[in-house]
DNA sequence: TGTACATCAGTGAACGCGCGTTCACTGATGTAC
DNA sequence: TGTACATCAGTGAACGCGCGTTCACTGATGTAC
């Protein structure tokens, strides 16, 4: 697990073992919760928790801002590896969406702090941090197009503008589960219910919306 | 405009006329733009903004947080006047979310500082902050809600479960209009008029979904 | 195998800063007699 | 109308704190000869 080589711990006393990118990360991970967020963190309370002179985080980050977009960057693709292990397990029986969605909201219910960077910090933060977090959205709103183009070839149901659908669902999706992540416990799965209505009601629209265009060039 | 008495204004020199919760509100509002969030404000940019002594800022409010709600409040009904008046100004012709939608985004080019604040907000905080920004997303929700059920009655559309549909639509909305504030002018157009789209595609879907749930219970 | 040396991740101490908050104050305003 | 007094929104100075960042350092590790 800790990435501290066990053959180097002697190392003279009041001095750390050598300490990793991963170990920082680790510490930060550790700080974060509902009520602190990314950028609510201070250099100084990192190095702390991961148990180092404040100065030593320099080693590791040229700023707190490298560490939150590395942060976004880990977020991001461990939703994305969590939803593409979904959509494998996806049948004809249970939807891609259907599949992709429970795979969210079981994720959301873990309290997953990774989860939690890319829902919250969207909104706040340097100008890098937004970018980062906008990127991931992105890739995420790519993913799910592919999946609703072939979800409908399949089915043979109309999709009017697939981009702009599964950026819709996506928006949509994150920042209702944002709102989740405040709830207690006992209303979060109330509110999971509806995220899965929403979704299935934009794909309905997008449908109608496709016949009726077809409809019309007809 | 400004609160402060002109018949008062003679004071010793080197004492600020009185000011009032009003005068500081305005400083707080000058002080936020599209990098600067009202979490992020200082008592003392705050103060320093509106010309008194720091410790000043506690004869009208009790801490930045009392400040912050203050100001969402009034972001709140303030955009929901907009809104409103939007909402007067339907016609049979243009439908009550068209001109709402508009009125929105015509708010949001704007820069509205106000409207930053209710989007920006929303994830971060303390939790009277985010109380506070929930509220008046659902006073929206409310209001919106009713429109889609007056809507839906007009026109003989059906609808299914406006209360959810109303919900996603301003949710929606919402995070939308949050990554304009962040978009070169010449992007913001194009982003607008894709939030039209995914509203559209919500209604459509809602009114599929009563369609098919009626067809169901027939 | 031993020695000299470069590297580099760690260190403690210190810096200046802006912060929230407190204190005892002051003096203009409004009220009671 | 004048005087005494309470009120209260303002004040400057000071506090202790945590912050990001810098500095010159140290000593373990790996490499070259």
């Amino acid at each position: 697990m800790s990435s501290i080589p066990a053959k180097k711990s002697l190392v003279s006393p009041g001095r750390k073992p050598m300490i990793s990118r991963e170990d920082i990360i680790a510490a930060a991970l550790k700080l974060l919760g509902p009520s602190r967020s990314v950028s609510t963190l201070s250099l100084r309370e990192v190095a702390r928790e991961a148990g180092i002179a404040p100065n030593s985080f320099y080693r590791h980050f040229r700023d707190m801002d490298e560490l939150a977009v590395a942060l976004i960057d880990m977020a991001g693709e461990s939703l994305r590896q969590i939803i593409g292990d979904a959509r494998q397990r996806a049948t004809l029986e249970v939807s891609v969406v259907q599949s992709c969605t429970d795979a969210f909201m079981e994720q959301l219910r873990a309290d997953d702090r990774l989860l939690h960077i890319l829902l919250r910090e969207g909104t706040v933060g340097s100008d890098a941090f937004k970018r980062a977090v906008e990127r991931q959205l992105s890739f995420f709103e790519e993913e799910l197009g592919q999946d609703l183009i072939r979800l409908a070839a399949l089915k043979g149901s109309g999709l009017c503008q697939p981009a702009l659908t599964a950026k819709a669902i996506t928006r949509l999706v994150f920042t209702m589960g944002a709102t989740v992540l405040d709830l207690p416990r006992d209303k979060q799965d109330e509110l999971a219910a509806q995220i899965v209505k929403m979704v299935r009601m934009i794909i309905a629209g997008t449908q109608t919306l496709a016949a009726i265009g077809a409809k019309k060039t007809d």
